[in-house]
Parts: C-alpha cells; sequence; structure tokens
DNA sequence: AGATTTACTATTTTT
DNA sequence: TAGTAAATCT
C-alpha cells in the first residue's frame, strides 16, 4: 500500500483518506494521473469512483475547479459523475465543467458561431430531423428506393455518416454499395453534399456539426489555444464509445497542458452503430507518445459467480485485449438460467422473483430488468401493473423525442430561425391536408427567406389549394397568434398549448390531458429563458425535463428499473435479471447483418451481465409471437457458455397450457374463459439447438382479438 | 388519372 | 417507424 495519506483540506466537504478508500490500482491512477494517461479498466472497477477521488486530489493540490474539465459520453453519465463529485468535494465543484461533448459544444459555441460564419439564431437538428431531411432530399431526386428494393432507413443512415465525414476521401465501399443510385445518375455521396448545404442554408447545425465546428474552433491557433490554455485537466469517461472526431476534441482541449486523463473499456464498446470506433482507445499511445498507461483490472462488483460468465462469454469475441477480470467481492450463488415456456410466463417468474426479493428485505431501488430492445418489455410491464410493483422504464421515449414536444419546439424553431425547414415541414404536416409532400415542397423554398413575413408571402404561400388551403390560413393564424419576437419562451409555449394545437391533440390522442400536462412542464421549464436562442440550444442536448425535477426531489422513492441494456451502461444493482435471451432477439437480426455485428452484441450482453452485484437472472422465452406459436432456440450467448456456470431451473408452472396462449393471456383480464388445448411441451431444447422449428397455429375460428400494444403501455410513454 | 393523404401492420441500440 | 394499401383530392 501507498505511503500517501492525505489530510482533509479546507476545499474537502469530506475527510478522505485515499489509502483506505481506494485500492492500489485506482490509488496509483489518482496519485500518478498527470500528462497524458490511458486508463483501461474493466466493469465493475471503479472507474468513475477513481476520477472523481482525482477530481478530489487535484482540488486538494490547489487546482482551480474552473480549469479541470470532466468529459463523459452521454448525458446520464454526466449527471451521474458530476453529482459524484459534487458530494465528495462539495460546493467547488461548481467551478468544474462537466458534461457531454456535444453539450460543451453547444456551451462554447454559441459565443462563437458568428465568428465562424453561422448566424447565431441557428436550429440543432436531432437525427429524427437529419433523417427527415435525408429523406425529403431522395424524394426529391427523384430516386425511387423502394422499386430498388433498398430500404430507405440505410440509406439514410449511410448518407449521413458519410455526410460526417465528408471531407475524407471517398470511401470506394459506398459507390459500390449503392450502384442503382448511380444508375439513377445520382451518387451517394452527392446526396450527403446536398444534405450538407442544405443544412448552411437553413441555418441548421445537426449534432456532428456541432462537433466539427467545436474541431474547427479548438483547432484555431489564436481562439483554439486560448481555449486550451484555460482547461488544465482534462478527464474523460467512457472513451470506448468516443468516434475519432471526438479524440480530436479531447486532444484540442489538452493540447497545450497535456494533463489528458482518458478511462475506457474496449469490452464495453457498443456504441458501433453511431460512429464510435474502438480503435480510437487503441490508438490513444500513439496520438500521445509519451503516455502512460494504467489498468484497473480488479472488479469490486459482482460475485465470482457473475464475473465467470462474463468473462466466459467474452473469450468468444476474438478481437479483444486478453483481459481476465480478478473478482474481490464475496462469494455468491451460481446466475440462474430460467428457460420460460412463453414470454408471460417470463413475466410471472420474474415478477415473483422480484416480489420475493422484495419481501426478504431487498428494496425495490436494487433491482433492474435488462433488455436488448424496448418493446420486449411490454408483457413484463403489464404484469408488474397488475401486481402494484412501482417501476420506472428507461430507454424508449425520451421528453423532448414525445412528438407534441417536438411540435411546439418546432413553432418555436420557425419564429427564432424561419429557414428551418425541417420544422416547416413537421409544423405544417399537422394541418389536415398537408401531408410529406407539400409539405416538403412549401418548406424547400424557406430557405430564401428574411423573415417569417416573406415566408407567407412567397408564390408557394400563395399556391395552396383546397382543403390544404384552410389548413394554411390555420397555420398562419396560429403562428400570428403567438405573439412577437419579443415575447419568453414560456409564453409562447403556454400560447400554442392553448391554441388550434390544442384542438389537434384533443382529436388525435385518447391521452390529450397528459400531452398539455408535458407541454405546461416544458414551459415551466422555460420560464427561466428569456431568450428563445438560449432556450432552444440548451433543450436540444437535454434529455429529459420532468425526470432531472423528480430527481431532485425524491431519490428516495422506491421503484424497480426496467432499462434497455444501452441505457443501464456504467449503473449497477444487487439484483439484475436478464430478459428474453431468445435466438433472433438477442443477438438481434439487424444486428447481425452488419460488419463485426456479432461480436458488438456479445459486448452488449457482456455489459448486462456486469451490471450485477449479487444476483443475476437470466431468462427466455421458448415460445414468440401473437397468433402464431414458434418455437424459439435460446439465444447464442447462453449456448456457448458451460453450462455448469448456471444453476438451470425448470419451472413447473400449473397453468402450463394457459402458458401457451399468450393472445390470450396478454390481454384478457382474468378471464380464462376459452384457453387452448395446447401440446405439453417435453423439454426445451437447450443444448440441442433446434434443426426443426416447430409452429402451432391457432385455430382459425377463435375470434381474433385486437392486437395488445395499444393499451399494454403505462400512460406517458405510448406511442406518438 | 395521377398525386397525395390517411389508415394499418410489425418493430434495434441513441448523443 | 416505415412500408404498403386504400381513400381522397386536384
Amino acid at each position: 500500500m501507498s505511503e500517501f495519506v492525505l489530510s482533509a483540506s479546507r476545499s474537502l466537504n469530506k475527510r478522505i483518506d485515499y489509502a483506505k478508500e481506494l485500492n492500489q490500482e485506482q490509488l496509483d491512477v489518482v496519485l500518478h494521473g498527470d500528462g497524458p494517461c490511458l486508463v483501461l479498466a474493466g466493469a465493475g472497477s471503479g472507474k468513475t469512483r477513481t476520477l472523481t477521488y482525482r477530481v478530489a486530489y487535484l482540488l486538494e493540490q490547489g487546482v482551480d475547479p474552473s480549469s479541470i474539465l470532466l468529459l463523459t459520453f452521454t448525458n446520464k453519465a454526466a449527471r451521474e459523475m458530476l453529482s459524484r463529485v459534487q458530494g465528495l468535494i462539495g460546493s467547488e465543484a461548481v467551478g468544474l465543467w462537466g458534461g457531454t461533448f456535444h453539450s460543451i459544444g453547444s456551451r462554447i459555441l454559441r459565443s462563437f458561431a458568428e465568428r465562424l460564419g453561422y448566424s447565431s439564431s441557428f436550429s440543432i437538428m436531432d437525427s429524427e430531423d437529419a433523417g427527415d431531411l435525408v429523406k425529403a432530399i431522395i424524394k426529391e431526386l427523384a430516386i425511387d428506393t423502394k422499386a430498388r428494393r433498398f430500404p430507405s432507413a440505410s440509406v439514410v443512415q449511410d448518407v449521413i455518416s458519410y455526410a460526417r465525414n465528408v471531407q475524407e476521401p471517398i470511401p470506394e465501399t459506398l459507390g459500390r454499395k449503392y450502384p442503382h443510385f448511380q444508375e439513377a445518375g445520382v451518387q451517394i455521396e452527392e446526396i450527403a453534399r446536398i444534405y450538407q448545404g442544405r443544412k448552411k442554408s437553413g441555418n441548421m447545425l445537426d449534432f456532428d456539426d456541432l462537433l466539427s465546428l467545436l474541431v474547427l474552433l479548438l483547432e484555431d491557433p489564436t481562439l483554439g489555444r486560448s481555449i486550451a490554455e484555460r482547461f488544465r485537466y482534462v478527464l474523460v469517461d467512457e472513451y470506448q464509445d468516443t468516434n475519432a472526431i471526438q479524440a480530436r476534441i479531447v486532444k484540442g482541449f489538452s493540447h497545450v497542458h497535456g494533463n489528458v486523463l482518458v478511462v475506457g473499456d474496449d469490452a464495453q464498446s457498443i456504441y458501433a452503430f453511431r460512429g464510435a470506433d474502438v480503435k480510437n482507445i487503441l490508438s490513444f499511445p500513439k496520438l500521445w507518445p509519451n503516455a502512460s498507461t494504467f489498468k484497473l483490472l480488479t472488479n469490486y462488483r459482482s460475485t465470482p459467480q457473475i464475473l465467470e460468465v462474463a468473462n466466459a462469454s467474452l473469450k468468444h469475441n476474438e478481437e479483444q485485449f486478453q483481459k481476465d477480470l480478478l473478482a474481490m467481492g464475496s462469494q455468491g450463488e451460481k446466475p440462474r438460467l430460467v428457460p420460460c415456456q412463453s414470454a408471460s410466463q417470463e413475466a410471472r417468474y420474474v415478477a415473483d422473483q422480484i416480489a420475493a426479493l422484495r419481501n426478504n428485505g431487498k428494496p425495490l431501488r436494487e433491482m433492474a430488468v435488462l433488455f436488448r430492445s424496448s418493446a420486449h418489455s411490454q408483457t413484463l410491464e403489464f404484469e408488474l401493473m397488475k401486481r402494484d410493483l412501482p417501476y420506472e422504464y428507461r430507454g424508449g421515449q425520451k421528453f423532448f423525442e414525445r412528438a407534441h414536444i417536438k411540435d411546439a419546439v418546432c413553432f418555436l424553431r420557425i419564429r427564432q430561425n424561419c429557414k428551418d425547414e425541417v420544422a416547416w415541414s413537421r409544423v405544417l404536416q399537422l394541418q389536415p391536408g398537408i401531408g410529406v409532400t407539400s409539405a416538403a415542397n412549401f418548406a424547400r423554398h424557406v430557405g430564401h427567406c428574411q423573415s417569417w413575413n416573406d415566408a407567407t408571402e412567397t408564390e408557394a404561400a400563395q399556391a395552396w389549394k383546397g382543403k390544404a388551403k384552410e389548413g394554411w390560413r390555420v397555420f398562419v393564424e396560429l403562428m400570428n397568434d403567438l405573439g412577437g419576437p419579443e415575447e419568453w419562451p414560456s409564453t409562447v409555449l403556454r400560447r400554442v398549448a392553448a391554441s388550434s394545437y390544442k384542438r389537434y391533440l384533443e382529436q388525435e390522442y385518447p391521452n390529450w390531458r397528459d400531452r398539455l400536462e408535458d407541454l405546461e412542464q416544458l414551459a415551466l421549464f422555460a420560464e427561466s429563458y428569456q431568450e428563445t436562442a438560449t432556450f432552444l440550444a440548451d433543450i436540444a442536448l437535454y434529455d429529459d425535463v420532468v425526470a432531472a425535477r423528480q430527481e431532485a426531489g425524491d431519490t428516495e422513492r422506491e421503484r424497480l428499473v426496467l432499462s434497455t441494456i444501452h441505457q443501464a451502461k456504467g449503473l449497477e444493482w444487487d439484483a439484475v435479471f436478464i430478459i428474453h435471451l431468445a435466438d433472433q432477439s438477442f443477438p438481434s437480426r439487424r444486428a447481425l447483418s452488419e460488419n463485426g455485428g456479432m461480436e458488438e452484441e456479445r459486448r452488449l450482453f457482456y455489459v448486462a451481465v456486469t451490471r450485477a452485484r449479487r444476483d443475476l437472472f437470466l431468462t427466455y422465452p421458448m415460445t414468440l409471437g401473437y397468433d402464431t406459436l414458434q418455437f424459439q432456440p435460446p439465444s447464442t450467448f447462453l449456448e456457448e457458455l458451460p453450462p455448469q456456470l448456471f444453476e438451470r431451473l425448470e419451472l413447473r408452472d400449473p397453468g402450463l397450457g394457459r402458458g401457451f396462449a399468450p393472445k390470450k393471456r396478454l390481454w384478457s383480464f382474468g378471464d380464462e374463459g376459452d384457453s387452448w388445448e395446447e401440446p405439453f411441451l417435453e423439454q426445451d431444447n437447450l443444448g440441442e439447438r433446434a434443426a426443426k422449428t416447430t409452429v402451432w397455429k391457432n385455430d382459425p375460428k377463435k375470434p381474433s382479438l385486437p392486437p395488445p400494444t395499444s393499451f399494454l403501455r403505462p400512460i406517458g410513454t405510448d406511442k406518438s
């Protein structure tokens, strides 16, 4: 153990005895993390803890808080990290700069946008907006993606990711991938260029632009230098999830003082689909030749039994640093592997176990249920609601992604930046008689307008006909009722909520009251802003106002967490259930078609497993489907593991027969009337992976019932 | 008639 | 949510 025991200083809230609270590996980083440092850390090794203590240590050394920059990848992680630092060092943390790459970018950019040739009234597009714009462009070019059997979603993806590196040489593969675009006389690169151009003429920035501009700024000899001078220490968490541009940003922030410390785990890289590249963390030593490397390989989170599963799974990945995690936790039980007859039996089993754990004194907030895709939780949610087990749903839709919130924000965006064609198009489509085509046709001409009045007087504005003309009139009236540009955003939002948009909500959505309530929440949040521009820039990168407000108030509330694995990253619970580990669902079909998809999915599985401290349950339904019952083998990730790592449970459910009728089970309350006679399942097929996929058809004479989705979702997360 | 809107079905992950 | 089929509009 190190000799270092630092005494408390006036700047710290809490007396810290570093040697006592950290292990040797962590202590090394905290004390010797000067200069460029790469910390390769396994799951549960206390990465964030180490970062937090390093900040505390720096402050004790008298470093000015405002010269420390803490960066991470996701909003949640950023908030979590800051609050931990704050808990440790109290009010001193106020001076710290912390957040995601994007939010830091937008904060700095707002003051520099004009110098970089952007008008300060720029709009920020989210990925949905970006997709809409690309689709509109493809439509204008009259490329028939349907006739050419090409999913436009994938084209849009590729265009945007190509646009991300538009200054780089054109990757050959892209041209070869889309020969039919060439047939139509259009190169995919051209679409990307048009996309770039349209963003510029519309005075709009997408998330990538925010980053690219930040790079330009940071690499500027004078401006960049003055920013980098300010940050004496730069610390980055989750570095494995960064992309090339973000690496340049990190370099840009830290090139003057060179005190850059990045922490990451290549085994937890799960964001390749949005441009993250593991190579980034591996090449850090090349970027900083004098970098020192630390390793944190002791796992303090999980029991050895859980870690064994994690390690065994990772062995199947070829592109991997060899790195076995060392378990320091106390012994526990083997993870339980539970095949279920159906999704509903799975839900009942999980709910039973949760209730049992709670009866044994485990608080609900120490449990979580994780799944690959948000839809996998539906059956369970229904079961939890039935039993009155309170839960919090993460993943799925964010506050600012809800349709009505985006609508309201788009009204503001038009007022702020009349060239914002994406906002125009969205808002116009709210009117009856105006659909995608005519909205896009109008919005295309808005780029030349200098003001809102210009837009209402263009030729296009005179050309509306019939039903659409009435829609246009209503829209103009609405916009005029919102008041002049001097109005505060909160006022405008409340006017939107009282306008004809309210009528639209009422007739369109049964839960319009909730939606109006959401709008009020938004207005409430907006009250602290006088300027619309500032408000818009802030919320573009914020994920959930309501959650943030609630968190402040009641952290103690007893809730179980349901979450996608992606959103669970960096978090941990005593008991974790990973559900729906079925073939075709977990290594998801679409991910497999991508390069390296299998390995990325396996890393995702690894992330899920390592969230658990003591109890881990792995479950899967052996049958899937609504109107046909399809026999479903378990996930490859389960089958490839040695069986002795688990304790296998056979469920003997008295209601087995009914378990076979998920259609019935899912949404008839209590009425057990006409259950199906089902063939009995002799054995499940783990191990002898079914060459045979058996399908049972339901009796066609049975009445067909409406699909369950409409009322299975809890209030607030319904489709929009 | 042709274009465009609306209704309907099955669904990957997100700064 | 995106792709398709039916309904409606110009």
